[in-house]
DNA sequence: CCAACGCATGGAT
DNA sequence: AATCCATGCGTTG
């Protein structure tokens, strides 16, 4: 756009124009070139006189909160000098650094990017280089408005940046949704900053404006332009409106593309998909602004004040296909409030979304009874909800919570881990949650996907809003359908989460690429296991309930189908699409590979591509579906009558779903458990995940001796025996060993131990029906054990944090099991004379690794169906052993 | 006995 | 050190 750089012969400041001969550097564009000014324009510029010389009649001069110096909020040259404040007014650079702000608005950018770079940044704002701050690097939200600001006075001097092109449609769609009241527009004419941010940021200024209304104003003398390094802006004087910053940003040319995207992660997405021109999706971010704050929520500024300490985790990453959906073809502004990953207490049956303090209290309405009130909240397909919002006193503060969320949580079929979104419809403000599921990848019933690239911000931002491919509409009554899920696969990764997944983090997160949006019922998920070829699945008795057990080689993992009949009385499967979410007729006896497309339709010709319509009509696919959901509840109910059965049929539930899930992908080291707790995993059906909140369901003791646990007990033998076995195998192929005897091998092991490695570790007997008081399950074995473990199995036990690992602290048999395990493992490599391992790395093995419990843990103590579950799972796909058990590895 | 309620606890930030 | 908030769990109906 300009002239200005290198080649340019005339003064960069637009009003000034002078010719040079010798340029001289002026402040940085965001092209990464210096404005050449000429002597007196960069003499002012280097005096950090240049607002103050040439913008004096410029608006945007404003005062800074905090010391009152005035700054002119309009220009280029001055854009780094200060940071807009949530709650509305701007703060000077200086009194910024000192008081750490930079506090992103909620409905901005992700905090990944730009928090690390924050201080640097600020550093960088003493200096004039432009660049660093807005082009090169990542720049903290509030100052990104600034780059959109415009200066009135400018527009006219200065030719226009690329950014600037689209504002003026994005302003008018502003001015045209009627977002801004007459006296915010106002307001912005007057306060450049506040006008200027985008998208989230839009949104901020938009409430700057409403809730401070007098920022801009109150600096009324602009005489004294107070920053420091006055630089040259050239901001239309238009392109105040906020939303449009983010249009703006769309259509700048590369190197100011990026640099927006440094500027504001959440546009990002946006900006991507709205390249050419701002489309709704400015307006939506505009309007946003305006709506977003306080005010609309009644609240004092104080509350404004508050939302900007909201935790970057909350921050809003609603991307723009998030946005439309939301507000479908109306022409709603959507302001996105906060989102919020579900732990496995808000997605459990409890029905009550626990609310961030901060976003409870500055988006939703104030409540000063515990009771608080009825809110009425639409889902991303138009559906209304009541939940009750209210609050639990907690030292001293208030926990805010959202009741009776449970039909929503499921019709959007979301599990712990999955992230709903708060956003606002303006002007109605009305409250709509959207979601995004942890899952992405293949979850086409979304028809969106959404993956994180490596800085945590959505890519190619689609649809969190749920699957609804389709815009909303009202009338559209959300149903949720665990099947619909059946195919999704996870494989995004939220960078956000994985900060809290270091060692230090006892607790393990639902990371979601981890996830798993499995929700099958135990016989679905038994359906979808096939014995691999030439192998005999062994029947395990349990309670009466037999259950497949493929100890030689992993089972072949089906695609879920829904079992149905058809018109014509004939039996078949309905199957979803991996690619189209169609719903394509299979015969009945077909089976699939876990992961289809209508490709594989062979037995519909006319239905391969996916393309082609589905047979079922919605109606008869919301019937079919709901019909399955009756089924598998009714089935996992069914058996009630026997505690133990049950939680063995949750365990294997849960073994399906992790069998299924790794089949599509490979199993991360890292847990699923869920946001905080460990037991709760991707499937898990614990206590918290579908059980009552009253903490009574059923557990196991540590002495217990039900068969749900002896069959953990013998499961996870066989399959640490089994496991070494193929090690050992492999290892022997490759490797000569030449120890011994293994230093640190425990000096004494049970008896029944070398039998049971010797029995089961040469191969796996392969059992017609075995029942779960088999020999080699005897618990007495385990109790008996030499072990320094004298606790007994508790497959209550949170094998995720090291105190519950360790020798000293442990109190679960699980432990005990795991070492067991570990014992045999060793003995079995010992006596196979296959030792590969150092001294120390056995060392860490019977110790530090169990010590370490994150492995062992994440692989397979969770509680008892956890439990249960991860050794089946381990199991059946024996060729996956637990990363930790696996010195080798 | 079950569910729901709501406060308490304690890990994480 | 303070606060947040996920989950536990006692209490109540």
């Amino acid at each position: 756009m300009s002239s200005s750089s290198s080649s340019a012969k005339f003064c960069f400041n637009s009003t000034c124009k002078n010719v040079f001969d010798r340029p001289r550097k002026g402040w940085r564009r965001r092209t990464g070139e210096f404005a050449d000014l000429c002597d007196r324009c960069a003499s002012a510029y280097e005096e950090g006189k240049f607002c103050e010389t040439f913008h004096m009649n410029a608006s945007g001069w404003r005062c800074c909160e905090s010391c009152g110096k005035q700054i002119h909020c309009g220009c280029i040259v001055s854009f780094h000098m200060f940071v807009l404040l949530d709650a509305g007014g701007i703060e000077c650079i200086t009194c910024a650094r000192k008081s750490f702000i930079l506090t992103p608005n909620p409905a901005w950018p992700p905090p990944s990017f730009f928090l690390p770079v924050l201080p640097e940044r600020i550093k960088d704002l003493s200096g004039k280089n432009w660049c660093h701050i807005a082009g090169s690097g990542p720049v903290p939200w509030r100052q990104a408005p600034s780059m959109f600001s415009s200066s009135s006075a400018h527009s006219e001097l200065h030719p226009r940046l690329p950014f600037e092109v689209d504002r003026p449609s994005g302003i008018d769609r502003l001015i045209g949704c009627e977002r801004l009241s007459a006296s915010s527009l106002e307001k912005k004419k007057v306060d450049d900053s506040s006008e200027r941010l985008m998208n989230g940021s839009m949104k901020l200024g938009a409430s700057e404006i409403v809730e401070n209304g007098n920022a801009g104003i109150n600096c009324g003398e602009r005489t004294i332009p107070c920053v420091n390094i006055p630089q040259k802006a050239s901001f239309p004087r238009n392109s105040t409106s906020n939303s449009h910053f983010s249009l703006a940003v769309s259509s700048t040319p590369i190197n100011e593309a990026n640099d927006q995207t440094k500027v504001s992660g959440t546009h990002v997405s946006r900006l991507t998909l709205s390249t050419g021109i701002g489309k709704q999706v400015t307006a939506h971010n505009g309007a946003d602004s305006s709506s977003e704050t306080p005010l609309r929520n009644g609240r004092p500024r104080a509350d404004a004040r508050a939302r900007n300490q909201l935790l970057p985790r909350y921050w809003p990453r609603i991307t723009d296909q998030e946005l439309q959906q939301i507000s479908g073809d109306s022409n709603s502004v959507i302001t996105p409030l906060f989102e919020k990953m579900l732990s496995a207490s808000d997605a459990g049956r409890i029905g009550r979304l626990v609310l961030p303090k901060k976003c409870a209290e500055a988006y939703f309405p104030a409540i000063s009874q515990p009771e608080g009130l009825p809110l009425k909240v639409q889902d991303s397909k138009g559906t209304e909800w009541m939940f009750q919002f209210r609050f639990w006193p907690n030292n001293n503060s208030r926990m805010y919570v959202l009741e009776g969320v449970t039909p929503c949580i499921q019709s959007m079929q979301l599990q712990a881990g999955d992230i709903v979104t708060f956003s606002r419809i303006e002007p109605e403000g009305k409250l709509v949650m959207g979601f995004r599921k942890a899952s992405t990848a293949s979850t086409s019933n979304q028809g969106s996907e959404t993956i994180v690239a490596g800085d945590g911000v959505p890519m190619n931002g689609n649809a969190n809003l749920a699957d609804q491919a389709s815009p909303w509409s009202k009338d559209e009554k959300s149903v949720s359908h665990s099947k619909e899920v059946l195919g999704a696969k996870s494989s995004f990764r939220s960078k956000r989460k994985n900060s809290t997944l270091n060692s230090k983090c006892k607790r393990l997160r639902l990371e979601n690429e981890d996830l798993v949006e499995l929700q099958v019922t135990l016989e679905q998920a038994l359906g979808l296991i096939r014995p691999a070829p030439n192998c005999v699945p062994s029947v395990v008795v349990i309670e009466g309930c037999e259950f497949e057990e493929f100890e030689q080689d992993a089972p072949v993992i089906g695609r879920p189908t829904i079992f149905a009949t058809d018109h014509i009385g004939e039996k078949i499967q309905w199957v979803q699409c991996e690619d189209c979410s169609k719903w394509r007729k299979i015969p009945a006896d077909a089976f699939l590979p876990s992961r289809w497309t209508c490709s594989g339709n062979t037995w519909d010709p006319e239905r391969l591509l996916c393309s082609v319509a589905q047979e079922l009509t919605a109606e008869q696919l919301e019937d079919l579906l709901l019909t399955n959901d009756q089924i598998a509840s009714k089935k996992i109910k069914a058996p009630k009558q026997d505690l133990d059965a049950v939680e063995a049929l949750e365990g294997l539930d849960a073994l399906a779903n992790l069998a299924i899930q790794e089949e599509g992908e490979s199993l991360t080291s890292s847990s699923q458990a869920t946001t905080k707790h460990p037991r709760h995993r991707a499937g898990c059906t614990c206590i918290v995940c579908i059980q009552p909140p009253s903490g009574k369901g059923p557990k196991h003791k540590q002495t217990c001796t039900c068969n749900v646990c002896l069959t953990v007990k013998r499961r996870f033998r066989t399959l640490m025996l089994r496991r070494e076995k193929k090690q050992s195998e492999k290892e022997a192929e490759t490797t000569l060993n030449q120890s011994q005897q293994h230093p640190y091998l425990p000096e004494k092991l049970p008896d029944d131990f070398i039998q049971l490695s010797a029995s089961t570790g040469n191969g796996s007997p392969n059992r017609k029906t075995v029942s779960s008081d088999e020999p080699d399950d005897d618990p007495s074995r385990i109790r008996s054990s030499v072990s320094p473990f004298k606790g007994q199995i508790d497959l209550n036990i949170q094998p995720e944090r090291d105190e519950d690992l360790s020798p000293v602290s442990d109190s679960g048999g699980m432990i005990k099991l795991i070492q067991d395990a570990t014992e045999t493992y060793l003995r079995e490599r010992l006596s196979s004379s296959n030792n590969r391992s150092s001294p120390a790395s056995n060392e860490k093995q019977l110790g530090g690794g169990i010590g370490q419990g994150g492995s062992f843990g994440q692989g397979i103590v969770y509680g008892s169906k956890d439990g249960v579950a991860e050794a089946e799972h381990s199991v059946a796909s024996s060729t996956k052993p637990v990363a930790s058990l696996s010195p080798e590895r």
